[in-house]
DNA sequence: ATAGTTTGGTTACAACTGTAGACAAGGAGT
DNA sequence: ACTCCTTGTCTACAGTTGTAACCAAACTAT
């Protein structure tokens, strides 16, 4: 898998999406949304959020008859983890090897390049003093 | 799938891999080196050649007798669109987000940072006279 | 020619994914 | 109490992925 071992996988990953927007939600709320979004059934959706709470992803509370749904797992968390995997898998971790080919394949706008380039002179910047 | 439609499953990359070192490779060598580096077994090899041939990704030439395989699918192009993909998915296609989110996390090394800005540094002063 | 070794192809199979129908328990209206 | 809707659980199923055993053609050394 694009994926490795205890990452999400797309479709669940659309799901924590959902509640990482906002979290806790009810299945009413996340089912309608995914079925807005993705045209999802909701029998499917409801699928998903048992095989991440399996997973631990996400836990579910049953207080006052109403069950919610919340993210467990964090998005920075999630995001990072995902990042590493990818950056490991296709450029050997580095990120200046994947910002490299990604000019070289003229793959980034003047606006991307303006923008990274900013924030990196701040980091740089920031960086002296530590 | 982690992965969107045509792209290579990570098995399949790693497949890839061996072929991009160097092609066209005779059946052999790439079960050989799959067996080293990865414990395949040559029938896992020999599989996944199968299925990368029939997506196009490598081709193989009988010529002589001997069968080789080569890769078709170039590098470049598996790693642009891999990229491309994973950067959607994950940062709404943008890589500033990505790099951003990682110097937050402080997932990147002050080298990667130095070796980023000074990469980006040139491209800065390139761009000016286009 | 014969037997053993390479080598590639075919088939298999379990785990994981995407997707959803069927069913049951809990509420709401009458 | 009875029926209808809501909501969650269970079951299903096809396609993908990782992994490999098995089989047959080719090749090699006697």
């Amino acid at each position: 898998m694009t994926k490795g071992h205890s990452n999400l996988t797309q479709a669940e990953w659309r799901v924590m999406e959902c509640l990482w927007e906002h979290s806790p939600r009810t299945g009413r709320e996340i089912t309608q949304c995914l079925t807005e979004t993705e045209g999802w059934n909701r029998s499917t959706t409801l699928t998903l959020l048992s095989r991440l709470e399996a997973k631990g992803a996400i836990a579910s509370d049953n207080e006052s008859g109403k069950k919610t749904f919340r993210a467990v797992l964090h998005r920075e968390d999630a995001v990072l983890h995902e990042t590493k995997d990818f950056l490991k898998r296709i450029y050997q971790g580095s990120v200046s090897l994947m910002v490299s080919a990604m000019t070289q394949k003229k793959a980034l706008s003047k606006n991307e390049i303006q923008e990274l380039y900013t924030m990196l002179k701040e980091l740089e910047g920031a960086g002296e003093d530590v």
